[in-house]
DNA sequence: GTCTATATCTTGATAGAC
DNA sequence: GTCTATCAAGATATAGAC
């Protein structure tokens, strides 16, 4: 079943295929993986796509490597664990970065906005699959961690005002609440919804924790 | 090929210790609960228990009888299934119909008020229990239709303006983002900040879309 | 480097003795 | 009514042949 051919595959590496060592030029180089990286790779990809669609306990180890062509024992020995495999494959993106990093004026709607366009995309896969697996300690404190990263470090000291934190903190509670709407419980009126009204209704809910 | 060597862990029977003031509710303690219906409940108590701490995956049936001091047949027998177990028992309560009964004015911070105080209870405990086990349909349908019942369909008659009924599903998903930083993702900042001031500032943001 | 084979454990659920 | 005994399936993880 698997491809014993030594065909090679163009991939974009990040750093998540590098043990320890900084890279030190930072910018993605296309690299040509062969044998053992290229195997992990198919792993990897395998597993972050099974993790945002199922449910934690059912991405098992051999429906990951049976996605991957892989050996489900090869998907031990290269990731350790399950647990560790799905920390080091479900990982947020900087989707955020653009719309925080304009004006303090309309940025509730626009994180709105840029949350409802990612919607194939990897935040809300992200997010769904560490909630569902959140009885795990571990994954647990790393979405806490990546909610404050993303989010309160960022708007936090931007923010006018008292309680500048504890507000940053409850925008991305906002915003988790529409997540658990629109990606875990699949509410089929929310999803329905014209992107544009939701935007602008929920985005000045968002905005009046920005700009009280 | 099961044990054949008689090993001493054993679930150990409580029958000669049973903790007869395990809960001190308030009602309908005043039957004493024989036989079967005994069991049951206890079975039925031990569920909620775990379901609302555990993963869905790790509250097994097996540790749900250890803890009720039954056995692992009567779970199945007396419930028919482990997710028939978990609809049984894990519901919401209607605490926030108090705070809904009042006047539109202050609605935000009475409901994030009251939604605080329940944090030992079992509306933190629901929907903690059905997030983690929304992988299944059922479970995920059934938290969506507790939103609705409890959020969109009495306050959604109530708001003036336009899109009421968007504005009355957006307002649960605050509540719910909240009740992920605290009650599933254990926020330590969140969880220690004042309720009072809490409630003021989330539930000035709730009644942004209450009152826009 | 990869995969076959398996060890070990746990799950939900069932049958039948007591 | 309760529990012993067990099933069949599936899980993670490991050892070692190729």
């Amino acid at each position: 079943m698997t491809t014993a051919e030594p065909r090679s595959v163009k991939i974009v590496r990040h750093d998540a295929s590098v043990p320890k060592a900084m890279k030190q030029s930072d910018e993605a180089d296309v690299v040509e993986l062969k044998g053992a990286a290229k195997t992990r790779q198919a792993i990897s990809d395998a597993a972050r796509e099974l993790f945002a669609h199922e449910e934690y306990a059912n991405a098992s180890v051999r429906n990951i490597a049976s996605k991957a062509g892989a050996d489900p024992a090869l998907v031990i020995r290269y990731f350790g664990s399950k647990e560790q495999l799905f920390l080091e494959t479900v990982q947020f993106e900087g989707f955020f970065e653009l719309a925080m990093a304009g004006p303090l004026e309309g940025l509730g709607e626009r994180i709105v906005s840029a949350l409802l366009s990612d919607q194939r995309d990897a935040g809300f896969s992200a997010y769904r699959a560490m909630m569902r697996a959140s009885g795990s300690e571990v994954i647990r404190r790393r979405l806490l961690e990546a909610i404050h990263e993303m989010f309160v470090e960022p708007l936090a000291p931007r923010l006018k005002g008292p309680d500048a934190a504890l507000r940053a903190r409850l925008v991305a509670a906002q915003l988790a609440g529409l997540i658990d709407g629109i990606a875990i419980l699949e509410d089929a009126e929310l999803a329905a919804t014209d992107r544009k009204r939701l935007s602008e209704v929920y985005g000045a809910a968002l905005q009046g924790l920005i700009q009280p």
